[in-house]
Parts: structure tokens; sequence; C-alpha cells
DNA sequence: CTTTTTGATGCCTGATTGTTATCATTTGCC
DNA sequence: GGCAAATGATAACAATCAGGCATCAAAAAG
């Protein structure tokens, strides 16, 4: 019975019932008069329903010809409707993307990266979860994630991965400390320092950098103090509990209390990357790393300047910088 | 390009989707595998989309077959619902009757055979517009309206129709008139009074019933008023401009001043009668028609009681009629 | 009364759809 | 590791279906 409820039917009801003429009605889909004829039998008879009245002279819909006419345009444009859409998701013009983030990708290119996405492509819905970048890696292997934003370098099997920052260290002092007073802090003379640092258990790719880079200098960093996130990194050393090591990204973040300084003889580099399965293709997930790959600030500067887009400690002296430049020019 | 975005492929594709698995769906819609392999490689070609990513092990929908998957089911859904409208609009449960009626079928029959009809058939909706039996029929050969409700007798050409009520005569008295002392009139007595009545021009029909009955006593009936509706004429009789004839369904018309009584020598009958074109069958009206014609009260009574359903001077006296049954009392 | 116009019908052809048989590949099992 | 089972793809053939052409019957137009 529903083999005839098909969309040629459809439209050729449509037109007959447009036109209610059958050979305007064939001239108009370009088909030849009977074959209409027998569309519009076929469907009645399908329906066991006369949809129209029909004498040698006059054509017209009966009460439920009009009921199916309406249906029918309905249909037939809703039809339209998701080819067009299904063709979007294609393209990832429509879709989903989850994505994982850090600290340091939130607090570095992550936010332009979004907004540059959104404006290209409104709708594709985005969701955004805070994990660490072992968190991540399980959830994207477990596919409750598309993209993750990680702390680099990324080696993973089944995992492709593109870099979106690469950050050099600045070391994070108490506004007290007297190394405040140089315009950038040689690495060596941290030795001996007390280190404050994110919690090992959860920073352990951030930590991984420091310690190698302390042991590149001959010192083993003495860590005195642990806190759950940058924030708590940041208030601990406001508080003279120690100084701490972080990436350039830290200078978005302002803490009354602490100085951030670069480092004068360390051009080592922390990446963040963003990382995702190869295998399970999303166009929504291409159109997101298209974006994140052609997000012109990082293209042309990644290499020259680390951390583009990032506010550097210079923009930052428009807003609230200006006492840590006073200190500079105090040496 | 839309040959094959068909019905069928789609309930091919929803069922290959949900099952996730060529052969299950194969077997779920009663054809051969292949048939199934080949339908969805139509549909992808079709669409130029991947819809089903799918391994020799495993088949799983891509982001744009998501998107299709819905769509389709949607659309299926939307089809069973227009094939099951357009069944009910065939069979008159929903649809659309215009309804002309005059002042005695809204004052006889008319509102209970509504009240039927909208509680049998809800779905069907109903306009109902005031005319007279002339702009009725006229209304109905325009195609303005689907049944009137017209004074009879009815013979017209094209034309359909079935006595709805058939109501005898009363007079209408003011109540200080010296015949209102009589339980029932006798017509004769009327001849010489002053006759109040409604307009040549609207009531042509009622008024030729009347003129022929005073013949018929012998008398010719002397107009002295010309009101415009029956609230008009019960207001110049009430203030002693003179008398009138009336159908029963004046009793549902109670007026201060005014009392209502039956002819005792006179048993013509004055028809309504539902009326409709015999040609352009609706299915709604014809459904209209069966309440009509199967309304109880009419079936067994019409020929016994000819206003069956309307209130009579008895069922009055529960309300407001009291003062005329002591005025009966007291002759 | 003839001509024209309209929708319906019969028959034929080509296209579409379905079936059977078979293949290549992967998974599971011994 | 090798064999059997299962999966989706493909080819060849058969059945069904839709469209075209020729034609018909009825009604309107002239």
């Amino acid at each position: 019975m529903h083999r005839t409820c098909d969309l040629r039917y459809m439209r050729y009801f449509i037109a007959v019932a447009e036109e209610l003429n059958f050979r305007r009605a064939a001239e108009r889909l370009h088909v030849a008069q009977p074959a209409i004829s027998r569309a519009i039998r076929d469907l009645e008879s399908d329906l066991e329903t006369r949809l129209l009245e029909r004498t040698n002279r006059r054509v017209e819909l009966t009460d439920a010809g009009q009921v199916f006419l309406e249906g029918c345009r309905r249909l037939a444009g809703d039809i339209e409707a998701l080819i067009e859409d299904t063709v979007r998701a294609r393209d990832g013009e429509i879709g989903h993307v989850r994505i994982g983030y850090t600290d340091f990708a939130i607090n570095g290119a992550l936010p332009a990266v979004l907004q540059a996405f959104r404006a290209r492509f409104p709708e594709v819905s985005v969701d955004l979860v805070h994990m660490v970048t072992a968190t991540q890696l399980d959830a994207l292997r477990r596919g409750e994630i598309d993209v993750g934003f990680v702390t680099g370098p990324m080696a993973e099997p089944g995992l492709e991965h593109l870099v979106v920052q690469n950050e050099r260290l600045v070391v994070v002092l108490p506004e007290t400390h007297p190394l405040t007073r140089l315009p950038a802090v040689p690495l060596g003379k941290l030795a001996g320092e007390p280190f404050v640092t994110g919690q090992a258990a959860h920073w352990q790719h951030f930590l991984s950098h420091m310690v190698r880079i302390c042991h590149g200098f001959g010192f083993e960093p003495r860590v005195v103090q642990e806190a759950y996130n940058s924030e708590g990194i940041f208030g601990l050393v406001a508080a003279n509990m120690g100084i701490s090591l972080h990436v350039e990204g830290a200078h978005n973040h302002i803490r009354r209390g602490v100085a951030i300084r670069p480092l004068s003889d360390c051009d080592h580099r922390v990446p963040t990357e963003a990382i995702w399965r190869s295998d399970k293709p999303s166009a929504a997930r291409e159109r997101f790393i298209e974006t994140v790959a052609g997000w012109p600030a990082m293209q042309e500067e990644k290499n020259t300047h680390p951390a583009a887009g990032l506010a550097t400690p210079a923009s930052l002296d428009d807003h609230g910088g200006q006492r840590n430049q006073e200190a500079d020019e105090s040496l």
C-alpha cells in the first residue's frame, strides 16, 4: 500500500492539484499525460480515497484531497530541508563537537579559537569540558570528547595532534622577592628556592617539563607546597610560601602580590596541542581542527612568537601591569 | 537525484540504522540482503553523502547519517499521520461545514442538532451564518454554505432536503387581550384583528403560509406593522400594536407582556428543512446530514410531535410560564 | 453538427527493484 | 594456526513498475 505513497507521486499530485488540469500538470512535470492519470489513480486506490473530483471538463479537489495536498506540500518541503540538513551535516556545517581543555589552553589560545569557530560555524554546538591531560586521553579513546587540548608533547598511537601554542616558561615570584628587580631571571638563581607547584597527580605533564629543565640546570626543585590549580599556585606564591614556574599564559592571570618575570637563559617550550582520534572521522570535528590549524595568528607566528594571541607583559601594562614596570625601572 | 529519496529507501535506511546490521535489517524488511546494500548505496550516491561507516564487521552511523535518520523517522511518522488524516477527511471525521440558519431553526431543533454533531465529530469545524431562506438558497448555489436550514416546503432543482421540524402555528397576543382567556384560540376569531408581521422582503416564506391559512378561514389579515425580526414582532405585540401568528418555537422566546396560545381549529404545519446541493459531495456534510436525519427525537416523533425538542408550554411552566397558566385557570 | 479539449485506457518498452549465487574479509573457535 | 561462521559487496538474471504512444469516450465550443 505504501509503495505508491511515494515522493514522485506526491509531487505529481501537487502539480495536478495546483493546475487542476492533468495535461498542464503533465507538461509542468515533463511527462506524458497518461502517466499523471495513472499516478493519481494509483494514489487514490492506495489511499482508498477519492482525491480529485473530475468530470471530463473540470477537475477539483475533494475535502480529502485538500487535506492530502496540504500534507504533501509540507512533506515535500520537509524532505528538501532534510536533504539540505544532511548535506550540511556531511560538510560539518551543522553538528556537535565535544572539547576537553586544560588550564593552559583556556588561559591561552583556546578562547580565540572558539570564537573564530563559532563565528564561522554557528550551527555546530560546542560542549566544553575541563579535564587534565591524562583524563582527556582516556575520554578521547572512549569517544566521550572529539578534540582534546592537552599539554604536550604528544605521540599517542591512534591519535593525531597539532601544536596550538608553544609557551616559554616564566617565573612567578612574590612581589617582595629580590629577583623581581631583574627584568628577566636566570633559571640557575632559582636553585634552592622553595617551589610551589600543581598537584603531582594532575599536573604530571607540566611537572615533567619543569623537573627536566631544572635538572638541565643542575638542581632538583625543592617543592614545599602542591596547589590544586593555577589560582592556588598564585595564591600560595602571593602568600610568600615560595616561587613557581608557569607558562606565558600566566600573564592573562593577574594576581595582586605576585610578579611574573621571563627566564633569561632558558628557551624551553611547553606545547599545548589539539589532539583527536585518527579513526572515527567527524565532519564537524574536521572543521574545528581546520579552524585550529588555520587560525591566522598561529599559522604565521607560532615559530617566532610561541604564545601568539596571548596577552604579553607589554600589553598588560595598559591595564594593571604598571607596578611591575616601575619595579623594573627601579633596578 | 530525488528519485531515490523515496519512502521505501528511507524505511530501509531506518531499519539498517536501527539494526546496524544489513542482514538483520533485510530480514526485518522481508527482502534479501543485497537489496539493502544497493538501496543504501543508491541513497548515499544520490545524497553524495556517506551515511553509514561500514567495515566488514561493524556498521555505524556517520554524523550526516544521524541527521538523516532523525529526519527519516520524523518524515515516516508524518506520512503515516497524513494518510490517517486523509482517510479521516474522506470519512468526514475531520473537515468543515458552513451552515445557514433562520430564526425558526435556531429557536427550534438546530441547537440540539449542533450539539449532537459536535459531540460526535469534534474535529469538524462548524461555521454558522444567519440568513433568511432566499439568501440561503443563493448561498448554497454559490457554494458559500454547505447546508441551509430554511422555511419550507422546499422543492428546488439540484437541492436535496430533509424536514427537520414541522411546527403548528400559535397566536401571539398582548397579555391584556381578551382572547388570552381561551386556552386555545379559534383562527376565525382573528379576522379583523390588526396583525404585526415580519418584513415582507425577509419573511416571504412564512408570510405565504400565514396568508394562505387566513384565506382558508375566509379573511385577509390586516397588517398594521412590519417588524424586522421575531424580537421586533414580540415587542410590537407587547406594545399592543396588534397580534401575530408565529410558530411553536416562539415558546422558546419569553417576552413580558405577551401571551402565546395554540390555535384550536388549525393543524397547518410550517416545516423547517435542512437543504443542500445534490452535487458536490462532501463527507463532512454527509456526516452532518446523517446527524440531522438520525437525531433520535426527530426520527420517532416528527410526525406526532412536530416540534420535538422544542420547549413546550408545559415545560416552560417550570421556569417562567406560571403567569400564563394562572391566566388559563382564571377562565 | 463538427471540432476541440479533456481525462481514461491498452499495449509496449525501458528502468527500477528484488532474488539467487558467489566473493572477500573479518571474527571466533578449536 | 587453521577452519568455520558471519558480514557486506557484487554480478547476473527475473519480475515488477513507470513512462510513452496511440487511441477512446465524453463534454464543451464554435
